[in-house]
DNA sequence: TGAACATATGAGCAATCGTTCATATGTTAA
DNA sequence: TTAACATATGAACGATTGCTCATATGTTCA
């Protein structure tokens, strides 16, 4: 018979946040998970930014950019003000910088 | 004529990593990109289990856990001891849960 | 108002992803 | 060795994703 581990999932199952937040921090992780988005971060890490210097600095159409600056508006990880013509973008707060340095520090360890 | 920000542009440029380790991060926060394996690193979170456990718990089949623990495994994110018939997985390190904290912090505020 | 610029958006398509199903590998005990 | 259990793996399929293309929206200036 297959062996049984009824306590154990007793026990770790009260430790499990909700269904909610576990989805949740999957959805904001997905975000996170594609190097065009990781760019357009880094590219905002220092100050904000239009689209089109985005779409310049990474050589890519300016809707593929404004595609992906919707997301990251989406997950609260930027956001923008219009100037005129132009929205400047710039990272919504330090909680991005955190998840990717903690990334980066899995990465280069 | 559109505007110019090519001095913006050799600034942002000479800070941004290389196109390597953007990818390495794309791809790791990728891996936490999906509930199943946000679970499967939960359920880790206090102790080792082995798959037929986490299988369990999720209510998923063993393959589909199995399949999970092998990116898991692949980003270094859980390793794992063998003992008799049974595989015990455990998170890799602490930085497991650091990212996931920064990222339950993010959503959490 | 109309032309030029900056950005946003919807549809469509190729590529990637997560699961299932069937089956293979590895271990133990009789 | 064979049966039973634990885990791993490959193929296949539906769902999701990120881009492109065409076009819409919004703003400024002449």
């Amino acid at each position: 018979m297959p062996h049984n581990h009824d306590e154990l999932l007793k026990h770790v199952s009260a430790d499990m946040p909700s269904d909610e937040l576990l989805q949740d921090l999957g959805d904001l992780f997905k975000v996170f998970g594609d190097t065009t988005r990781i760019k357009i971060m880094y590219a905002l890490y220092e100050d904000e930014m239009c689209v089109c210097a985005i779409a310049d600095l990474l050589k890519m159409t300016q809707s593929a950019i404004s595609h992906q600056l919707k997301v990251l508006k989406a997950a609260n990880l930027v956001a923008s003000r219009r100037e005129g013509k132009t929205i400047y973008y710039r990272l919504a707060d330090e909680h991005v910088k955190s998840i990717i340095g903690q990334g980066y520090d899995h990465i280069t360890e």
